[in-house]
Formats: structure tokens, C-alpha cells, sequence
DNA sequence: TCTATTAGTTGATGCGTGTAACTATATGAG
DNA sequence: CTCATATAGTTACACGCATCAACTAATAGA
């Protein structure tokens, strides 16, 4: 409806010209293309942003100044003049990436290429949330101090896995932990630098759609299985927060599945099913794995071949895949992107497919596709909040 | 990810000036908020907006010129020079709306501020699809030759309640009248003026942000039950289409209902349980309807106060509740507007609205309306294609 | 009648595009 | 070796828009 901003600083003075807001428009394409394109000539950006070989050259020119761009060897592939492939450099620039997970908290650096720098683990009792300060502090001051030197820091860009609302910063509500309504600026240290804190499911859709099997798409889900669940939608590029950065829940989705009551009132909700938890807990249950036994052990069972296990874990993708049909029969994605460890399994990733595509109306034409981020899913997510933004006006960042 | 348009027309020169792409957009803002907030003076728009005097004053100018808009009477209500309401002018422009049910075909005229100016119901068997044609052309012809002198028809807007690609125009499917794949080309008359063809919900979810309960909203679910159960999702202001035009489909969220199996191979499918032919079934069955009896006599028995009609009644909304706090979870929307006959019985609001609220993490903050067209939704939804359209460049179309 | 106040208009300015003519640098034919 | 051709990239200029600031218009109240 507004003309020029979203809606936003409706009072003051508009603090810049309209022909700004094209500038930094032409700027971030030019700078989003090459990160998720890779190199290409002035040229062929023209071509596929469909502006001009002057604007091209003009806007490439200030990413060039800012040390953003690097021109590559000239290429001559044809007559004419070579092209110049320009290649994004993000050696330059980083985020301190934080994540609070169930169990543990990982602390990382990484670049705005995705490419992970250093990452800290640390094990924590983080019930408390008082505590949890002291212990980002110390990870962040052992991450910045073992900085590469010539890295530029952007910022600090932080997740967790539960109900999240961006607006106020704060965690909603995050079970695992026990937490509710804990606001974010008193536990994530303040460097005075700028600081982001998002649900975990928006940073890895941002990270897919920037260095994952996203690359470039506008228009997909994703699903995550692991300590906790959720989903995170992109429409027209932009991911969706809903109301108070409720959108994305899904563990009360039906499953089906007779298995124990859910603390809302009914049985078979997808979150006492489809957890690293749950699914471990029925493993020990049906003597699949010995007391104590992990996730990622029943896993290496399933690799080897064990029947039950195999059963097990292909019964609860089909849950998943059950449960989260009726989402996409309800938004339509062109892609659908599964993560967690569970979905490396490929027995997993099978099963949770064959279901979803015989659930869903669309049927086979929507693409399944596995996050190939593994390991290091959070911390990229986590730090995918601020690359967004830097990306969204890479010149005048901050 | 392009700088000017949002991915299209990528192989053709750009066939405007990227300026221009800015004066469009502040005449559609202006239009809107006048179509939306009432009649408004230019210094009110201005600040609204985020223009400068100036620039309202320039687009006012234009809008007024081809007659969009008008100036009230100078109104003076405190010191200084007094403020000229300028007003939206439907009277001169309208679109001719069709929609295809299951039991009639409906042709009206709409004006750009979604009054029904006429309205012809045809019922019809529209089992096969050619000899629709001809009744869609006679209903065209009649409400065309009987339209009022003076009045633009812009163009015609077309719906029907199944799943429709409108890339295509195609039908992909419709279940009550048993379409298939039906090219709505050969079915919709040519009369070499616009055409636009879409699913009867989204056109709801516009109608409904342009002239209903959700006026000026940007982000909100349409719930539609009736012949058909849909759902429509707008996000920033667009409405999804998703996949193929697939988005919507929630007839098969589970809702715990022991009820008939669903083609699908599973029990209690929403589409088997809450339709209105399901629900007037189930009344039948259970002898509160005599055989034959109407969905609108069932509610007028509830209204007289029956409690088995009542029951009934109650028990399919906290289905429809039940069932769709799912997508609640999933897009955590700021309102959801629920429309169709069924819905206006106050005791189904009430029960979904109480079910929704119960079931959903967002709890009571979710707002939840009725829809206002009433018996005029499909046309008024029908037409809204054309007109959002019309909206977005209301100097220039066509 | 004069001042304060608010609505609306107008001409100059600025900004970032697009346009088109330019330079730069290659291939390949003769 | 030279010249035609082709493609990449640059630059001077013009255009269209919104902004800015100064203006006119029309009222209330002192």
C-alpha cells in the first residue's frame, strides 16, 4: 500500500529519495546474482536483470570500490571483446553466527558466502537463561579473537529452534529448554555491533536460498526434524514470520500414529512422534537401541541393515511426510526442503517422500530435496539472518 | 531477485522506463487508499502515503483527468485553507463476473468498488464443460445489453470453486461437476475485451481486502465452505497461488471424524465431513432433514432453535476448526475470514472460532470474521481479479 | 483587518536510470 | 597483415520521476 516503504516509519520524514530505493535495489541484485550464480561478465548480469550494460557497469563499479566484487582473468570465448567475470569476494566480510540448541551451544564465524570459519561447541545446562549469558559472551570472545584478521565483522546473528518472535526479540516459547518469554537483549552479549535473532527454520531457509539447494528459488517450504520441529515458508523470496513470528508450527499436526497423548489433549501430534527424542525413545522402547543409546547410533543400525530399525525410522517419515501433506496441499511449493539428521538417512528421505507425494494433491510434481548444509546447519542458519540483510543493501550496510 | 520486474517478460527489451514503474505504483497506492479508506484530501493522502504534497497533488491530477476520482465540497473544520475530500468514483467502470457453481452458473455486472450492479443465475448441469458455453454467452449478452449507459466494462472475471491453474486457465479439476483438465478458453466467451479466470476463494481473499472485512489488510486466510472446502493465503498484500495454482486445498486436513471414507483411502478428510451437500446429508441421515431438504432449511431449523440441528451444525464447525488450526500454526495469518453459507449461522461461527482458537499455539490472537457478501460472494469474488488488476494501474489499463 | 494556520500548487533541482554513440579487444576471412 | 565483424564495457546526454522550497488559496480567530 505505501508507496515507497513497507508501511514502516510512518511519522518522520522519508529519510532518502525515491531514487535511492532503486539504487540499493539495482545494487543488491547485482550482488545476490553473483553469490548465488556464481561469476559472471557485466554483460550477462544485464541480460538476466534486464537492465542495461550502463547501469550494470555504474552499480558494479561502487560493489568494486566497497572491495565487495573481485574482476576475474578476461575470458575470450568467442570474437569480440573478452568478458570479465566479476566474482563475489566474501573473504572480507563475516558473521558471528549463535546458536542455542537443546543441548548444546554453538558459537561460529561465518562468511557471507555461507562458508563456515570456525565454529565452538559448547555443552550447556541451559534452563536458565541467566546463565546462558556467560557462556555466549565467553564463545563469541573466543570466536572474534581467533577472528582471521582483514575480516571485517557485520554483525552477531543468532537462532533457536522454538517460537520466536523477531519484532521484540524474543523467545516465545521454546520447550526443550523450558523457556517462555524470554527476551533476547539480555542474554546475547551486546559488542555494540548490530545483532539479529530469528527461529532457527527462517535462518535455513534464508541460508538454502542463498548457499543451499535453494539457490535462487523465490517459492518453497522448509521442514525440519530434529530436537524440535518446524517449517519455514518463502513466498516471492521473502520468508514468512505470521503473527508475532508465530508462522511455521507444525508439531500439532495428525499424524495418525496411536502413540502417546500430546500435552495439548490429543494423541499422535507430529511432536511426540517426529523428534530426534521421540523417535529415539520408541527405539529403546522396542529394544532397537540399549538404554542411553543415540539417535545417531540408531542411525548406524538403520545403515547396516537392521529390519526393525529400519522400520522404525521409515514409519516415522511417513508420519512426517503424512502429517506435513496437508501443508503443501495447502501452499503449493514448487520445492519442499527437508533438514535435520534424521532426513540424512536416505531410507528417511525415501519414505518421507513416497508419502508426501501420495498424500499431497499435487502429487510428484513437487520437489523434495535434502539440505546439504549436515553438521553445520546451525550455525549457517543462525548467521543467515544478517547475510539477508547485508545483502539487501550491501553498500550502505551499517 | 530482478530489479524491476519480478521475473517475467526476461528475454524482451524492458518495455518501460524504470520511473515509470514508480509513478504506477504511487497512482495505484492513491487509488487504493481512497477505494479502501474512504474519501480522503490530498495533505491526509500525502501523510498516509509517505508523499510529498507535491507528488499527490500530480497524481490526483491524473486520476481525476480520466474521471477516476472526484472532488466533494471543500469542508472546513479548522483554521486554515479548507480540505477537498476527493472520493473514488465507481459509478463508471465495471466488470462483467462470472462464476461457475455446482448447481448454477452466475452472471453479474460488478462496479470497481464491488457493488453488484446486476446479477442472472442460470442453473445448469455443467457435467460437460461445451455446453456451458453457450450458456455463459447468453448470460454475458443479457447482462451486457442491459448495462447501465455510460458504464466502462473493463473486462470479464471468471471463477470456479475447484483447483485452477490461472497461468493457464485451466480447471485442473472440480469435483462437483466432475472437470477435468477443462481449458477455460473454450468455455468463457471471447469478446475481445480482458479476460481473467481464477479460483473462486482467492477471488474472495481479494474482494474481501479490497471491499469486505479484511479492507487494507495485508496479511490474512480466506476459509471457504461450501460445495467446495478452499483456502486462500494473502501475504503482503498478494494472494498465493502457489504450485500450478494448487495452493488453497485443505480438503483433506484430517478432523478426527469418524466419518464416510474419503476417495483418498482415509476417514475424515475435511472434504467428506463439512461441504455443505455433507453436512445436509448427515442432516438426512440423522432425520432432522426430511430427504431432499436443503442446507438452508437445516438452518433455519437450527435458528428455531432444535438441538440436534444445532449439534450438527456445531460439530462440523469445531471440525472445520479443528482441522484448519493446523494451517493457523503453519502461516500464523493476523485474520482469517470465514465465508460461505454455513458461516452465517452464528452457533458455526461461534463453535470454530472457539475450536480454531483452542486448538491453534496463536491462541485467541487470531482474529476471526464472517464475511459480509453473503449470498453475493461468488460474484463479487469472481470479479475481483480484474479489478485488483485494474487497480494496479488504474490510468493505463487496457 | 491582520495574524496564524492549513491545503494545495508550481518551478527548479537532483537522482538514477535509459539511449546511443563511443572505445576496447578479441576472432576469422582474405 | 589487414580489415570486417562481433561482443564487452564506458561515457555523455536526455528523460522522467519525486523532492524541495517557495508560492498561492482560503479559512478561523484575535
Amino acid at each position: 500500500m505505501n508507496a515507497r516503504h513497507s508501511g514502516f516509519r510512518s511519522g518522520d520524514r522519508p529519510a532518502l529519495a525515491v531514487s535511492d530505493d532503486l539504487r540499493r535495489g539495482n545494487i543488491a541484485s547485482v550482488a545476490r546474482t553473483l553469490l548465488v550464480e556464481g561469476p559472471l561478465a557485466r554483460a550477462e548480469l544485464a541480460e538476466r536483470l534486464s537492465l542495461t550494460r550502463a547501469t550494470v557497469t555504474r552499480v558494479v563499479a561502487q560493489l568494486l570500490e566497497v572491495g565487495l566484487l573481485t574482476e576475474g582473468e578476461a575470458r575470450r570465448v568467442t570474437a569480440g571483446r573478452p568478458m570479465i567475470p566479476l566474482r563475489l569476494d566474501p573473504s572480507a566480510r563475516a558473521v558471528i553466527s549463535i546458536h542455542l540448541g537443546a543441548f548444546e551451544v554453538r558459537v561460529g564465524l561465518v562468511d557471507i558466502s555461507g562458508h563456515v570459519l570456525r565454529e565452538e561447541r559448547f555443552s550447556y545446562d541451559g534452563s536458565r537463561p541467566e546463565d546462558v549469558s556467560a557462556l555466549l559472551a565467553h564463545g563469541v570472545e573466543q570466536v572474534r579473537s581467533h577472528a582471521v584478521p582483514g575480516v571485517r565483522v557485520l554483525g552477531m546473528s543468532a537462532s533457536i529452534g522454538g517460537w520466536v518472535d523477531p519484532t521484540s526479540s524474543t523467545v516465545v516459547r521454546y520447550d526443550p529448554l523450558g523457556w517462555q518469554d524470554v527476551p533476547l537483549r539480555e542474554v546475547l552479549p551486546d559488542l555494540g555491533i548490530p545483532r539479529r535473532f530469528d527461529q532457527l527454520v527462517r535462518g535455513v531457509a534464508l541460508a538454502e536460498r542463498m548457499f543451499g539447494v535453494a539457490r535462487g528459488r523465490e517459492d518453497f517450504v522448509v521442514l525440519w526434524s530434529g530436537n524440535i520441529l518446524g517449517a519455514a515458508s518463502v513466498a516471492r523470496g521473502v520468508v514468512q514470520h505470521g503473527l508475532r513470528g508465530g508462522a511455521g508450527g507444525i508439531e500439532h499436526l495428525p499424524t495418525g500414529l496411536p502413540d502417546d497423548s500430546c500435552a495439548c489433549g490429543r494423541t499422535g501430534c507430529l511432536g511426540v512422534v517426529a523428534t530426534d527424542e521421540a523417535i529415539r525413545r520408541e527405539a529403546e522402547a522396542r529394544g532397537i537401541l540399549r538404554p542411553g543409546g543415540s539417535l545417531s547410533t540408531l542411525l548406524g543400525i538403520v545403515a547396516d541393515g537392521d529390519p526393525a530399525a529400519r522400520q522404525l525410522l521409515e514409519e516415522r517419515a511417513e508420519a512426517f511426510g503424512s502429517a506435513t501433506g496437508v501443508l503443501a496441499d495447502f501452499r503449493a511449493p514448487e520445492l519442499i526442503v527437508v533438514a535435520g539428521l534424521v532426513t540424512t538417512a536416505p531410507e528417511y528421505l525415501a519414505a518421507f517422500t513416497a508419502r508426501l507425494h501420495a498424500v499431497s494433491a499435487l502429487g510428484a510434481v513437487v520437489d523434495v530435496r535434502r539440505s546439504e548444509f549436515g553438521d553445520l546447519a546451525p550455525t549457517i542458519a543462525s548467521a543467515a539472518f544478517l547475510i539477508d540483510e547485508y545483502f539487501r543493501d550491501p553498500i550502505s550496510f551499517e
